[in-house]
DNA sequence: CTGTTAGCGCGTTCAC
DNA sequence: GTGAACGCGCTAACAG
């Protein structure tokens, strides 16, 4: 195993003083004679000269990596947003440091302090935990930070925010305007924020039209992966089972809405002739199945970005933006919606009005 | 924002030198005395220290951070892996390193060269890379490399791989049990060796059954995120415009599928009823699809673990272990796949036969 | 323009 | 059992 050079090896061989190689192989804008300059260049080239950036970081105490902790990978909506942070990370150099804390505070605390350890001051987070105190410490100790999808309320956090609000709000209108009256929620136990959002612009949207809502939630939710899907399922057998027949089902996001496809069809009933189906969050699986799914557009991979750009403003300017950003949502029609139809469900419907 | 303490801030409050308090706060083996311990762990606590691990690792040429670098993200298959390496670096208290590469050479070498200056010696990497220079010489100045998904042929690099030969050999083989004869593969490009593999492996069981084979191979590749879905659709198309009408079709990856079941459906045709499609990968999403997708598991969790696990084992014991470790495939029976018709397909197939 | 020197925060000899 | 002193690789002040 060869061993690697530093600094002043390249001096000494470069017949010069470490600080000089420094001065060039840094980019610093402090003069250096162009003979010198090209010498080093070549010298460092020959040699596959590598700089140790832990000795760079030490003494200028900035590592130029930032966090990311995310309740888990394996959920598109947050690799999406990954994928938009890490874009804007690379292009200013950046590296990202990738956790998954699976909702655990514990956990979470403990990656915390495991970045600020290595000198990480940004970190992108969503965050569960109830108690901020440790956050809020390493605030005060320098720590920038951007939260992401669930808000924090705290002093000094920016947030990337999205309008779940007017999401649930648009498509139950959606649903309205196609002449649904028998409009139906599903979702995951209303135990954040986001989700609570959703349902409180589902609850005015019908509200507003004199509809009666019909809401159904899922019991405690597990990382199976599958979760959603299965909750979608339950949920919606329960609601076919009861006396008050939906003609249209929203779902809280894109994978229940294939569970409540799923058993649907299951159940004998066609999507959307029989019912309509609207999902939430536009991942791409929404319209590889069949019939493509309805479903109000998150931005995901743009709130990444849009997160990075922000914490890298604090990082470098030391300033702190806006408080706040709140991105929109945007209604993706395809083929899971469809006007009620004159069957057994449309008339129920009709007889309610009397 | 406050100051974070150092070793020697410690030492000037506990009235000790900053030697002491280093042997306390790293856990060293060193003798310490019990009092001067407690004491020392007692303000440690009370001040809040964070140590700042640049300084160790600067000293001890150790970062406790792997990196990985894989194609993207949002590709489901590598979300999975990266989970399951991520619990392994957290089990031993390493971080990781994400790079989205989008099987760009240059910006795979960059990423290397990022994390090698960072001074991380772990790598885990889906490499594209032709050129294996750049990653040869790290090697040398110390880099420890697991192959993972994509064969490297380097000596020193470990690999975690599966056998796909295998599994495209099995799946043929269950729709060939079926009584399935008109089996039609359908391929994203055939320019890497896991889709080389796992189309061999389809030959070898077609020519052992006596049967034709027939080879349907995608366009070039984009990451638009729903390239193997259109090409799943437009391949299906091709497929059922030609003159040999499949009974079965096997399919690449699930995401392919998904576009053939589509794209069946599309056509007027019921899957399994009039032709049987079969996966690859065994994604979450496979059984969310009506009807639920029977396909070939890839343990790709646990190709995560098997693969973090051997790095370690690298980095810690400086042993590198046995060269490589092959995971096999398992079958998902689910729904997609039933025996072939009476109906015009099948009848055609018997045709061929006299 | 260039070199000398002094740390960044930590671990680790080597004396005592 | 404890402390003084040195150095990991690099940058930044200061001097020349």
């Amino acid at each position: 195993m060869k061993k690697s050079l530093t600094i002043h090896d390249i001096a000494k061989i470069a017949d010069v003083s470490s600080a000089t190689v420094s001065r060039v192989l840094s980019n610093s804008s402090y003069p250096v004679s162009p003979e010198l300059r090209s010498k080093i260049l070549r010298i460092a080239k020959e040699h596959n000269y590598v700089p140790n950036l832990l000795g760079k970081q030490l003494k200028t105490k900035t590592s130029m990596t930032i966090g990311v902790i995310i309740p888990t990978i394996t959920n598109s909506f947050y690799s999406s947003v990954i994928l938009g942070v890490e874009e804007i990370a690379r292009k200013n150099n950046y590296q990202v440091l990738l956790c998954n804390s699976f909702q655990n505070p514990e956990l979470e605390d403990k990656y915390i302090q495991g970045m600020f350890e290595k000198q990480v001051r940004g970190l992108i987070i969503s965050s569960i935990s109830s108690d901020k105190k440790q956050l809020k410490h390493f605030i005060d100790m320098g720590l920038n930070v951007v939260a992401l999808d669930q808000k924090m309320d705290m002093p000094d956090v920016c947030e990337v925010d999205f309008d779940y609000n007017k999401g649930g709000y648009m498509a139950t209108r959606h649903l309205i305007g196609k002449g649904h009256k028998h409009i139906a929620y599903v979702t995951a136990p209303l135990d954040r924020p986001s989700r609570l959002s959703i349902h409180n612009g589902y609850l005015t949207a019908m509200r507003e039209a004199g509809l009666e809502p019909l809401v159904e939630e899922g019991g405690r939710e597990s990382y199976s992966g599958t979760y959603e899907f299965e909750n979608g399922k339950m949920l919606t057998r329960r609601l076919m089972n009861g006396g008050w027949r939906p003609s249209a089902i929203f779902a809280c996001n894109d994978m229940t809405a294939f569970g409540v496809v799923g058993e649907l069809a299951a159940l004998g009933l066609k999507v959307p002739q029989d019912v309509s189906v609207m999902g939430f969050d536009g991942i791409d699986f929404g319209q590889m199945i069949t019939p493509p799914l309805t479903t109000v557009l998150q931005p995901t991979y743009e709130m990444g970005r849009i997160a990075c750009d922000m914490l890298l403003d604090m990082l470098l300017d030391g300033k702190k933006p806006n408080s706040g950003i709140m991105l929109l949502p945007e209604l993706l029609e395809r083929d899971s919606v469809a006007e009620p139809s004159v069957g057994p469900a449309a008339e129920t419907a009709a007889g309610t009005m009397h």
